[in-house]
DNA sequence: ATGAAAGCGCTAACAG
DNA sequence: CTGTTAGCGCTTTCAT
């Protein structure tokens, strides 16, 4: 039960009221090849007069180039993404794109259909989170001949553009960070990592690390179900009915972290004396809290207009990397 | 410089291949209408020969009635709009619609302009938050003939669908209720009321209960710029430099409430018992601090899921009164 | 500087 | 059940 137009002023309309042929009223309207001022005054008087509004499907299709930027996110269900279609959108607004999205629920099947149903609107791109896609979307989008950027990662390879920082080197520089503090039991809390695949290379590099270092992680909880305040305090509640003896817990993003955080608080448990808390992402309310927390900052903002830019550029296939933060912060 | 697609398929091309009239691939595509089983198999096995991809740009300038559902949201800095979105799209894939989305910024004369921009997609219909908007946005609207959904707000007129409750109804109930606990020097920390004016309205009714118990508000602090951790804490420490005596404060959210939870935290102030706080939105973080936060709940992802099901089933012109949800906590 | 005309790729009557 | 045909509203040659 779609809506139908009513009456919808057209161009051949304006054209009529201005006395000038269609395609005159298309340049003006455009500002694209020439007309004298005068007729320009004319056509954008009967715009005015009609109330005109430009139908960009029709002009979409007459021009086979669209201005639609089609993002395929993982969730909304914390800030991560909308920060990122935050700093995309206002570099596209500016420029006159439009921003699609859809949201895939860290679902690769469901990555695959909501790209497919993008692609029919005929984006300028399509862009993705990291680079965890199934062969179908991966044919699909290559095929599709539109750009492609993946965001937020930048282990691995790329099908066109990326935008990020590596997710690898984050986990590796918080575990030297937690050594370099000399920790040596340190355990681990973190949501689904089968479904996150940046945050199961984080903690893959973390673990590496402490091998390295020959202080192996000592424990580690995972808990099924989206990141969240809540899920990181009863993490960290679990985790610790189990290895009592840690001396810090490394979580896999900072919502989980502040669970952890909390748990503490209300446990009476001294932060970072007792226990030591590391997150990722450096949210701001980590910086509001008693004792600021520990963790990465992520270029969330500016990972979405750098994406924005390129596509709107045109730029050649390249990897972009924006690196990443850490924030020492007084919780580990 | 957008994009050019290259060689694509079209649907005359998978007729061909198939060996039936465009129209029959059409049919068999979109499952409207009748054909056979056979000629079934015929289309769907040259679809997937070609892999071709339907051009909806084309489908909908054909068809003059679009599935895409523009949302021009105020921000994406905080989790409000991403949970309606969150909301809504849910509802709109399974339908077969398409959100696109910009962001106003609080801004007025943004709005207008994005709304404006919007229109030229020919959407199914317009989402904004609340009623605050210009003549113009009101009068582009409703000359438009799309559908318009007013979200998170029922204190005014609709133009058209409004999904929401009563932001008026909510800062009277939280007066109400801190009175009712006993409270009776009563303060609130704000962000810019001026933009965003459901929480505007909150705080007027808000002080018209405190007026009418006859204990008016004591000391408020408006801080500019948006709602955040940080403005919340900075504020309640403001407000406390400059009125002692107070034995509770109203924010004008939960970010900001957390922020001056955070300060009492820091500062050794003894929570209810000294000075007691209460939010608004009910954000799930605010559950998991060791006290968990007095607040309201507000039905964000509801409002956004009802908003995209009267859109899909093109009901009439109504008001949706989805209420909010009082939470006691433990800090007021 | 401007107009006429030919599509863009699809849907929707209308025949058959 | 299926094909033909005429647009949807615009952009884009190509003349003039």
């Amino acid at each position: 039960m779609e809506f139908k137009h009513q009456a919808t002023v057209t161009l051949a309309e304006v054209a009529e009221a201005a006395g000038v042929g269609e395609s005159t009223v298309s340049r003006v309207l455009r500002n694209h090849g020439s007309f004298s001022g005068k007729t320009r005054e004319r056509v954008m008087a009967a715009v005015e007069r009609l109330g005109y509004v430009p139908n960009r499907i029709a002009g979409t299709l007459a021009s086979t180039g669209s201005r639609l930027v089609a993002f395929v996110i993982p969730s909304l269900s914390n800030i991560v993404f909308p920060d990122v279609l935050r700093g995309a959108s206002a570099v596209l607004e500016q420029n006159r794109y439009q921003a699609v999205f859809s949201v895939a629920d860290y679902d690769p099947g469901k990555e695959e259909a909501l790209a497919a149903a993008m692609l029919a609107w005929r984006p300028a791109a399509v862009m993705l989170a990291g680079y965890e896609h199934t062969e179908g979307t991966a044919k699909m989008l290559r095929a599709s001949g539109c750009r492609v950027v993946e965001l937020l990662d930048l282990d691995g390879d790329a099908l066109d553009i990326a935008v990020g920082f590596s997710n690898r080197a984050a986990g590796r520089e918080s575990a030297a960070f937690l050594l370099r503090r000399g920790y040596r039991r340190i355990g681990y809390v973190g949501h689904d990592l089968n479904r996150d695949t940046r945050a199961g290379k984080r903690f893959s590099s973390f673990c590496e690390t402490l091998d390295a270092n020959g202080t192996p992680l000592v424990a580690h909880e995972i808990l099924g179900g989206p990141s969240s305040v809540e899920n990181g305090r009863l993490g960290l509640e679990r985790l610790l009915a189990r290895a009592t003896d840690l001396d810090a817990v490394y979580f896999s993003n900072d919502d989980m972290a502040l669970g952890g955080y909390f748990h503490c608080l209300a446990q009476g448990i001294a932060i970072p004396s007792q226990l030591a808390i590391f997150g990722y992402n450096g949210l701001d309310i980590g910086r509001a809290i008693p004792q600021p927390l520990s963790t990465i900052r992520t270029p969330r903002v500016a990972t979405g207009e750098i994406a924005a830019q390129l596509i709107v550029a045109n730029a050649p296939p390249q990897a972009v990397d924006l690196g990443f933060e850490l924030i020492e912060g007084a919780t580990a």
